[in-house]
DNA sequence: CGTCGGGTTGAGTCCATTCAACTTCGGTGG
DNA sequence: CCACCGAAGTTGAATGGACTCAACCCGACG
């Protein structure tokens, strides 16, 4: 069940038995979502942070003309909010971009962890921080690369982070946003992401139909990307 | 010495005197640094992670073209890479963007603090969650503002920020960056950034002259940038 | 078979960039 | 003292990237 959040946690440092036990204890009662439905509401204060078991998510912000933007995407293993444990307060909506499984940890039971299993604490912690460096990638996608090659390296991050969860099928995934949701992930227009995309598709390093991408061409989509995987911290070292 | 610190901390919750004396044993020794100088480099591995008492710094990434962006701006109290406690590996570097001076915390000590106290590891935690918050942030001014937006909500963010560590002088504060050193903030070229800033200037909402921004019309400021504080968490409550 | 959401393409406009010149100001040395 | 210099700020003009508006295509579905 919570295999996902194992291989997220492990891929950092060695998760014990008893830390998965633990897990296990910590997260339980689950529910579905359907695409389009919020799994978080702006200003919300939930007791409890939600595990993405399947499904894919986004953190997004709406602006006052309508503009949106995600602020990140959310695979499964992902503690989409595990933030607001102590952020309290949601400072953004998070709304689910395919259909969702997910199940929920009690904010009682992960201070309960802070208390009694330090270690286990730490690595949800480094969760969090994970999520803070690819939170600073995007920035400088957005602010210094070209928008292809930021789109080339949104592709590369979410083949690895997906990579590590077992969700690609050799060099393709599963990826069921359209053009428009993606337009509000890279912050363009619906146009200019279509001829964004199929410039990649044109120079053949992807291909793109029936929400799966395949990547043609690690090496030069890599390169167009500049894409150095070290801020996904996907070593295990003691922590 | 640390009261900036505990100013940041204790706006979030109550600090208590051992925390406090905690806190002063974990972070000693201490150094200097020029502008221009990094604090920390990319691909480091600190050992110890650094409390920036007085001055200025940011966090960056250059690209392969010579561009830099960056990522986050540091103000005194701020723990510019407790991330790298867990993390381990800098993924960008960290620059001094005038004078620094800061004080240094011993990973170990850290760890020990994650051990032993609790509450007070929860609040470190939180201090990288605002991080990310403010991450998030800068994301949504990047991909969906208006330039002129995107440069009033940061005013905003650092006026608010600097009022926390009494870094502030009625509706003034100092701001030692070049233009184009906004540019790597804001992701734009020089002489753009220019006219951004000559465009609030123009319409008396700030006036900006020997590195000191004044803010003459803060309803106006606010409304242009949507500026919502919410996300930097500044009330106090149990965390 | 018509409709609707999503994808694609073209044309014109606007925003941001580059390149370049010129100003302002503080510092330094003749 | 001031002449010069370099760094930073400002301005203009031309290029190119990204946006809007609009049309059209296509496959899924009622």
């Amino acid at each position: 069940m919570l295999e996902s959040l194992y291989l997220q946690l492990g891929q950092h440092d060695t998760l014990s038995d008893d830390e998965k036990a633990l897990l296990a204890q910590t997260v339980c009662f689950g529910r579905e979502f359907e695409k389009g439905q919020d799994l978080v509401a702006v200003g919300s204060r939930p007791s409890y942070s939600t595990m993405l078991l399947d499904g894919l998510a986004a953190r997004y912000k709406v602006l006052e003309d309508g503009g949106r933007q995600f602020t990140s995407l959310q695979v499964p293993g992902d503690f989409v909010d595990l933030h607001a444990f102590l952020l309290k307060t949601m400072d953004h909506g998070i709304v689910a971009l395919a259909p969702c499984r997910v199940m929920f940890a009690d904010h009682n039971k992960l201070k309960a962890i802070t208390e009694q299993a330090p270690h286990l604490a730490r690595l949800l912690w480094l969760d969090t921080l994970v999520d803070g460096a690819i939170h600073r990638e995007w920035i400088v996608a957005m602010g210094r690369r070209s928008k292809t090659s930021h789109l080339a390296h949104l592709i590369c991050e979410l083949f690895v982070r997906l990579q590590v969860v077992k969700r690609t099928d050799g060099m393709s995934f599963h990826l069921p946003l359209s053009q428009a949701e993606m337009a509000d992930v890279l912050g363009l227009s619906v146009v200019h992401m279509n001829r964004v995309i199929g410039g990649l598709k044109k120079i053949k390093v992807i291909t793109w139909t029936n929400h799966t991408v395949t990547i043609l061409d690690w090496e030069q989509l890599a390169g167009i990307a500049e894409f150095d995987p070290t801020y996904l911290s996907m070593n295990s070292e003691p922590r």
